[in-house]
RNA sequence: AGUCUCGUAGCUCAGUUGGUUAGAGCACUACACUGAUAAUGUAGGGGUCGGCAGUUCAAGUCUGCCCGAGACUACCA
C-alpha cells in the first residue's frame, strides 16, 4: 500500500515551490478551465496594473480577493476565464521616462523627437513585467498571463476608438473651454493626478479683501428689495470676499445661496468713514460688524473710531437678491454682451456661510465653479480678444495681465479703458511667476487692494493663510485657467448612471451608495483631453476653422479616408492600409502625419490631444476582445460582458469603477459589473501609509519567502474585512502560520502516522452515519454546517467570515476537541469498526477542509488533498482545484448533538478548573462528579458521559434533582421579557427579584408563578421572566458557569491512589520511550526500583501498564545497575528505571 | 474645506432586532499537561467600548455635536 506522506517538519515555502512546479507541469489552471468548458460562465474582469511600477504588498491583497472568488466559482462549476491585462499609457509612464532620460516635457520635440520619446515609453512600460509574473506565480494567483490585453496595441486602441465613436455618434462628445489647473511657470496644464502628488498642496499667506460691489442705479428688472431700500439705493453695496484680488477685474457676477438668510445693514466704511448700506449673510454678520457697535449713535461716529455703529435695516433670503444689477467694480474691460449678461446677482448652489460674507465674487475665467454657475445663469465671462482673434482670459499663459500689443487692436479700442488698464498690463498675478520679484515686493493683489481702498470700494483687507496647490515640477503656485478640451457629456446620462448603479451589489454597500453614489449625483462632464505624447490619440480630424470634422472609429475607415486624402493630394501614401496590425502604429507622431480631406475639400488635421488613460482601462471589457472587430455583440454578451465580479482598491471608485460603469452605460445601456468588492488600503503595522520614502513599504516577495504565500494570503483575508484598512504586521502572518497551518499540519501528521501503521486507505465502505459514535457524528455535523456557511459567505462576497470559520473549525473543533479526545481510538486496539469510523471521519474532515480552504491557501490545501488522495484514490481529480465544491448533507447536521457536545465541553472545563483549584492532577482518577440538572439536560449529558469521564479522568457522574434541598440557587430578572412589559419600574423590579430568598425561588419554581408588588403595581412573574441558576451544593467543591453547576468528589481512596500511580508510571515509560526514539510499535522490557506503594499499584494494574506501553516484561528489583533514568511516580521518591527494547 | 469609512484590552479583531458580569486570539504572569509537541489546558492581570450631550425602563449598539485616523473630492469666495 502507498503510504501517506510524512514530513520531518513543516516547510511552507518548499511545499509551495513543489505545488507551483506541479501546477506548471500538469497545467492545472488550464485544466480547471477545461473541465468547466461549456458550463455557465462566471465573468471576471481583471483591472490592469501598470508594469512600469513594482508590485507591492497591497497587490497581494487585491489579487487574493480576486483569486478567492474566481476559484470558488470554478469549484462551483462555473467557467471562469481570467484574462490578465496591462495598463501601458499615461502620465506615470511618461514621468518615469522623463526621469530616466533626464528631460522635461518641454524638451520633447527639441532635445528628443516624439518618435524617440514614445519609443522609450513603449520600452519602459513592461519594465517590471518579470517581477509581476513572479508575484503572480508565487502568490498562486490564477490569471491567464499568456494572452493578456495590452492597452497600447493597435487592436486595443481601435476598440477604444470605436467605443468613443459610439459616444460621438450619440452627440455626447464635444469640445469645450473649461477651467483647469495650469502651471504658468511650466507652461502646461496639470492632471488631477499631478496635483495630488505629495507636497503639492501647501499653506500660503495671501492678501485677501472684502470688496464692495455697488448696486447699479439703472436696473434691468424690478425687485422688491430695491423698493425697500428706496432712497438709500445709491449707497448700497454687496460685500464679497476674495483670496485672489487679481481676479476682481474679471468679475462678472456675484453669487448668493438661495436659502441663505442675508441682512441689510447700515453703517460706515472703516477706511473712508463714508456712510454705506450693505448686504451680508446673517450668519457672518458679526464677523464684519462688532456687536458693541449695534445701534450706536451714528451722529457721534468719526472716521477711525474703533467701534463703528451699525444697524440692521431688514433681512431677506438669497433668492430675493437674485437678479439685482450692480456696477462693475474695476471697469477696465467691458464684457462682450453677445456672450451673455454681466454684473448681476445670481444663485450659486455651492455658496456657504462658512467664511467670507456669504456672497461670492464670480470670475468665470478663473474658477471652475464660477464658470459653471455663470454659464447656468447666462453670465458672460470676461474675455479679451488676442491678435489672432481668439478669446482669452485677462491673464496670458505666462501668468501676467495681457499687454496691449498682444491684443486685437479693434477690440482694444472698443472694449478697453486703455488709460486705466495700462497701469497694470503686464503685471504677473503671482510674484512667483516673475523672476525679478521676491516675496518682499508688493504683489498685484496688494496694489489692487490699495487702489480699491482709495476708491471706497473695499471694506476689509487682511492676510489669510489657506491651502493652495503648487506645480510639483516648478514648485510654483498653480493657476486655474481656461483651456480647450474635449469632453464626454456624462451629465447627459447621469440619471441612467444612477439608476444602473442601484442594481450593482457593492461590497461594502456604503461605497456604492455613499462614495460612488454621491459622486454620480454630483457628476460633471468627463474631461478627456490630455496634452501628452504617449497615449491613445483622439481620433478626430478638423478643418482649421473647426467647421468640419470627422471621427475615425476604425483602422479601416482611417485607411479609406487616407485614400480620399491621397486623391485630393494632401497625402502621398497610406501607411494604415494593411491588415497586419503589426505593420503600423496608431500612436503619435505617425498618426499626426495623417491629413484628411473634408467634404468641402479642405485639409483636416488631427486634434492634437490624447485621451485620458482612464478611458483606456474603462474600455477593457470590449477592447480586451477587440470588440466589435473580432467579437460579435452576441458573443460578447454571452461570454464576456457584463462582469459578474470585479475587485480593486477603494481608490478606484472614481477611477476604474467609474470609467467601466460610464462607458458600459453610454455604449451598452447596461451595467459593466454586477458585484464589486472594493478593498481598503494596506498600511504598515502602526497604521501609516506605506511609502518608499518612509522606508516602511513591505516587499511581498520577502513576506512570501519567509512565511509562505498561503499564510500571507490567509492573514490578509482573515485579519480584517477587506474593505477595512489592513494594518499589516508580519507577526500576524507568523501567527497564522503557527496557529492554523501548524495545527492543520499536526492534525494531518497525526493521521498519517497511525493510518500508515493500520494501513487505512479508505478502502472500506463508509461506516453508516448512525453507527458512528457520538463524537464522530458531532464533528460531521459541524463539518456540514461549515460547508453550508462557507458556501453562503463566499456567495455573499464575505471572504473574511468564511476564512475565519474554516480556521475556527480546524483549530477549535477538529484539532483541539475531536482529535484530542479521539487520539486513543487511533493508536489503541484492533483495526475495528470504531477505528475505521475514526479514520474515515477525520479523513473526510481534512478532505473537506482542503476543498474549502483551497480558495484561500491554494498551495497547502492542494498538498493536503493530494497527500490524502494519493493513498485513498477516492477522487479522480489530481488537484483539489479540479474538484467540485463540497455539498453539505443536512441529514448529518444534528443541532441537539452540537448542543450536547457544547455541554460536555463546558462540564469538562469546569471540572478541570476544580482540579486546578484543589491541586488534583488530571492523571489522578477521582470517583465522581455531581451535576444538578433537569431531565432533558440529564438525558443530554448521558449521551456524552463517556467523553466527559475520560477527558477529566473521573469514574462516574451523578445527577442531582433540581428540587434537592442541598442546592442553593440564584435568581436574576430576565430583562428581555420583563423590560417591554414593565419599562418604568424595571429597576426596582430587578432589585426585588435579586433579593429573593431560597424559599421565594422554591415557591416560584413549584407554583410556576409568583405575585409581587412593585411601586404599587401588581405583578405576576412566571418562570420565563427570570433566570435561575444553581450556585452551590452544600459539602462539595463546586464550580459554575451560567446555569451550569458541577461538583467534584475530591476523596482519593486507596484504589484510586493506586490507579493514579499506575498512570504516572505509564506516563514516565511513554516519555522514556519517546526520549529514546523507540518506534511506536517497539515492545519493551521494564525494570523499576522496588517501592511498596508502587508494588501495590503494579499488582493491581499490571495488565493496564503493560498494555499501554507495549511492555512484555515488567519487574520490580531492589537494585538497578545502570538505570536509564530516574522517575518520581511516588511523591517524594526518586526510583531508578531501566528500559530496553525487545529485538 | 466637503463626502465617506473607521475608532472596543498593550496588539489584531468579534459583538445578533438596544436587554444587565463586553468576548476571542496574540503578548505577559503562574501552574499543569506531554505516544499530535514549532502544540495544549487552567488560572490571572489588563476596558470610563474616542469624548460630550440626547432618545429609552435599558446604549458598545440609535440620534446630534466634537476629537482622532484614513480615503476620496476640492483654488468653494
Amino acid at each position: 500500500m502507498e503510504k501517506y506522506k510524512q514530513y520531518k517538519n513543516l516547510n511552507s515555502t518548499d511545499i509551495e515551490k513543489n505545488i507551483q512546479d506541479k501546477w506548471a507541469k500538469e497545467d492545472t489552471f488550464a485544466k480547471s478551465l477545461q473541465i468547466r468548458e461549456g458550463n455557465k460562465p462566471f465573468i471576471f474582469f481583471e483591472g490592469p496594473p501598470s508594469a512600469n511600477g513594482k508590485p507591492g504588498i497591497h497587490h497581494v491583497m487585491a489579487r487574493t480577493i480576486k483569486d478567492i472568488f474566481c476559484r470558488y466559482k470554478n469549484l462551483k462549476g462555473y467557467y471562469v476565464t481570467r484574462k490578465a491585462g496591462w495598463d501601458t499609457h499615461g502620465l506615470p509612464v511618461e514621468l518615469g521616462v522623463e526621469q530616466a532620460l533626464g528631460i522635461t516635457k518641454e524638451d520633447i520635440g527639441s532635445k528628443i523627437s516624439v518618435e524617440e520619446y514614445n519609443k522609450a515609453c513603449r520600452e519602459s512600460v513592461m519594465q517590471f513585467k518579470d517581477l509581476w509574473d513572479k508575484l503572480t506565480v508565487q502568490m498562486g494567483y490564477w490569471v491567464d498571463l499568456d494572452s493578456p490585453y495590452i492597452t497600447f496595441t493597435n487592436k486595443y486602441i481601435e476598440s477604444v476608438w470605436w467605443l468613443l465613436g459610439e459616444i460621438y455618434n450619440k452627440g455626447l462628445l464635444y469640445k469645450g473651454y473649461t477651467i483647469q489647473p495650469y502651471s504658468p511657470a511650466a507652461g502646461t496644464g496639470l492632471s488631477s493626478h499631478e496635483l495630488n502628488m505629495p507636497g503639492c498642496y501647501k499653506d500660503v499667506k495671501d492678501t485677501t479683501c472684502v470688496v464692495q460691489f455697488k448696486i447699479a442705479s439703472k436696473q434691468t428688472t424690478n425687485n422688491i428689495i430695491l423698493d425697500k431700500l428706496n432712497d438709500k439705493k445709491d449707497k448700497t453695496y454687496f460685500l464679497a470676499w476674495t483670496t485672489t484680488p487679481w481676479t476682481l477685474p474679471s468679475n462678472t457676477a456675484l453669487a448668493v445661496g438661495d436659502k441663505i438668510d442675508y441682512c441689510c445693514v447700515e453703517s460706515f466704511n472703516p477706511y473712508t468713514g463714508k456712510e454705506m448700506v450693505c448686504f451680508v449673510a446673517k450668519n457672518l454678520l458679526n464677523a464684519h460688524f462688532k456687536t458693541e457697535g449695534e445701534n450706536q449713535d451714528f451722529e457721534a461716529y468719526k472716521k477711525g473710531d474703533k467701534v463703528i455703529p451699525w444697524r440692521l435695516l431688514f433681512e431677506c433670503k438669497g433668492k430675493e437678491l437674485v437678479g439685482i444689477d450692480y456696477e462693475q467694480l474695476i471697469p477696465w474691460v467691458k464684457p462682450q454682451r453677445q456672450e451673455g449678461d454681466a454684473f448681476k446677482v445670481i444663485s450659486g448652489d455651492y455658496v456657504t456661510t462658512q467664511d467670507g460674507t456669504g456672497i461670492v465674487h464670480i470670475a468665470p475665467t478663473f474658477g471652475a465653479d464660477d464658470a459653471r454657475v455663470a454659464k447656468l445663469a447666462n453670465i458672460a465671462p470676461l474675455h479679451l480678444v488676442d491678435k489672432n482673434g481668439k478669446n482669452q482670459p485677462m491673464v496670458d499663459k505666462s501668468g501676467k495681465f495681457f499687454v496691449l500689443d498682444d491684443l486685437d487692436k479693434e477690440y482694444v479700442d472698443k472694449h478697453i479703458d486703455k488709460e486705466q488698464y495700462e497701469r497694470f498690463a503686464g503685471r504677473f498675478v503671482k510674484n512667483a511667476y516673475d523672476d525679478t520679484l521676491t516675496d518682499k515686493d508688493n504683489t498685484l493683489d496688494v496694489d489692487l487692494c490699495v487702489e480699491l481702498k482709495a476708491q471706497n470700494k473695499v471694506f476689509k483687507i487682511e492676510k489669510h493663510t489657506h491651502n493652495y496647490p503648487h506645480c510639483w515640477r516648478t514648485d510654483k503656485p498653480v493657476l486655474y485657467y481656461p483651456l480647450d478640451s474635449w469632453f464626454i457629456k456624462t451629465t447627459a446620462v447621469k440619471d441612467r448612471l444612477i439608476e444602473l448603479n442601484k442594481t450593482i451589489n457593492w461590497k461594502p454597500q456604503a461605497t456604492g451608495t455613499g462614495r460612488f453614489g454621491n459622486w454620480l449625483e454630483n457628476l460633471v462632464d468627463w474631461n478627456l483631453s490630455r496634452s501628452r505624447y504617449w497615449g491613445t490619440p483622439l481620433p478626430i480630424w478638423r478643418t482649421e476653422d473647426g467647421k468640419e470634422e470627422i471621427f475615425i472609429n476604425s483602422v479601416e475607415k482611417l485607411a479609406k479616408e487616407i485614400d480620399k486624402s491621397i486623391a485630393a493630394g494632401f497625402m502621398s501614401e497610406n501607411p494604415y492600409k494593411s491588415n497586419d496590425y503589426e505593420s503600423f502604429d496608431l500612436h503619435r507622431p505617425y498618426i499626426d502625419n495623417v491629413i484628411l480631406v473634408s467634404e468641402s475639400g479642405k485639409p483636416m488635421k488631427r486634434e492634437s490631444d490624447l485621451i485620458d488613460v482612464w478611458f483606456d482601462s474603462g474600455a477593457m471589457p470590449f477592447a480586451q476582445r477587440h470588440y466589435p472587430f473580432e467579437c460579435t455583440t452576441e458573443e460578447l454578451k454571452q461570454k464576456f460582458f457584463p462582469a459578474d465580479f470585479i475587485a480593486e482598491g477603494v481608490d478606484q471608485t472614481r477611477g476604474w469603477f467609474f470609467t467601466l460603469h460610464t462607458i458600459a452605460t453610454m455604449v451598452m445601456d447596461e451595467v459593466s459589473y454586477k458585484n464589486v468588492v472594493s478593498n481598503g488600503l494596506v498600511l504598515d503595522k502602526n497604521g501609516n501609509k506605506m511609502s518608499k520614502r518612509l522606508g516602511n513599504a513591505v516587499s511581498p516577495f520577502e513576506m512570501m519567502d519567509k512565511y509562505g504565500a498561503d499564510a500571507t494570503r490567509l492573514y490578509m483575508i482573515s485579519n480584517s474585512q477587506p474593505w477595512d484598512n489592513l494594518k499589516f504586521d508580519p507577526n500576524g502572518i507568523d501567527e497564522i502560520r503557527r496557529k492554523f497551518f501548524g495545527t492543520l499540519y499536526n492534525t494531518y501528521s497525526f493521521f498519517a502516522l497511525y493510518a500508515n501503521i493500520d494501513g487505512f486507505a479508505y478502502k472500506e465502505k463508509d461506516i453508516e452515519y448512525s453507527k458512528r459514535p457520538e463524537i464522530d457524528r458531532w464533528i460531521l455535523s459541524l463539518l456540514n454546517t461549515l460547508i453550508k456557511d462557507v458556501d453562503s459567505d463566499l456567495n455573499d462576497y464575505e471572504p473574511t467570515r468564511a476564512a475565519r470559520r474554516v480556521m475556527d473549525f480546524v483549530c477549535e473543533d477538529l484539532s483541539n476537541w475531536y482529535v484530542r479526545l479521539c487520539r486513543r481510538r487511533f493508536w489503541k486496539g484492533e483495526y475495528s469498526e470504531d477505528k475505521i469510523s475514526a479514520y474515515q471521519t477525520l479523513y473526510r474532515c481534512m478532505e473537506v477542509i482542503a476543498q474549502l480552504g483551497s480558495v484561500f491557501a491554494p498551495f497547502f490545501m492542494d498538498e493536503l488533498y493530494c497527500n490524502l488522495n494519493a493513498v485513498s484514490g477516492r477522487n479522480k481529480a489530481t488537484s483539489v482545484h479540479l474538484t467540485d465544491f463540497p455539498t453539505s448533507n443536512d441529514n448529518e447536521i444534528d443541532k441537539d448533538l452540537e448542543a450536547r457536545m457544547d455541554l460536555a465541553q463546558r462540564i469538562c472545563s469546569l471540572v478541570l478548573s476544580l482540579r486546578k483549584r484543589h491541586n488534583l492532577k488530571v492523571r489522578q482518577p477521582l470517583a465522581k462528579i455531581m451535576i444538578p440538572c433537569d431531565a432533558t439536560t440529564k438525558e443530554r449529558i448521558e449521551k456524552v458521559k463517556n467523553l466527559i469521564l475520560s477527558e477529566v479522568n473521573v469514574k462516574d457522574i451523578e445527577y442531582l434533582d433540581l428540587h434537592n434541598n442541598v442546592l442553593s440557587k440564584t435568581i436574576k430578572a430576565n430583562f428581555k421579557t420583563l423590560g417591554p412589559k414593565y419599562g418604568k419600574i424595571m429597576k426596582s423590579l430587578a432589585a426585588k427579584i435579586a433579593a429573593f430568598t431560597q424559599d421565594d425561588i422554591t415557591k416560584l419554581e413549584s407554583e410556576g408563578k409568583y405575585a409581587l408588588d412593585v411601586e404599587g403595581q401588581q405583578i405576576t412573574l412566571d418562570l420565563t421572566d427570570v433566570e435561575i441558576a444553581t450556585k452551590d451544593i452544600e459539602g462539595w467543591v463546586v464550580a459554575s458557569e451560567g446555569k451550569l453547576t458541577v461538583a467534584l468528589d475530591v476523596v482519593i481512596t486507596d484504589d484510586l491512589k493506586k490507579e493514579g500511580i499506575a498512570r504516572e508510571l505509564v506516563n514516565r515509560i511513554q516519555n522514556i520511550r519517546k526520549d529514546s526514539n523507540f518506534e511506536v510499535t517497539d515492545n519493551i522490557v521494564v525494570k523499576v526500583e522496588y517501592d511498596r506503594d508502587l508494588q501495590a499499584a503494579i499488582e493491581m494494574y499490571k495488565g493496564y501498564i503493560c498494555g499501554e506501553t507495549l511492555t512484555k516484561e515488567l519487574s520490580l528489583e531492589n537494585n538497578i545497575n545502570s538505570p536509564t533514568t530516574k522517575i518520581d511516580v511516588i511523591e517524594g521518591k526518586e526510583l531508578g528505571i531501566y528500559i530496553e527494547t525487545i529485538k
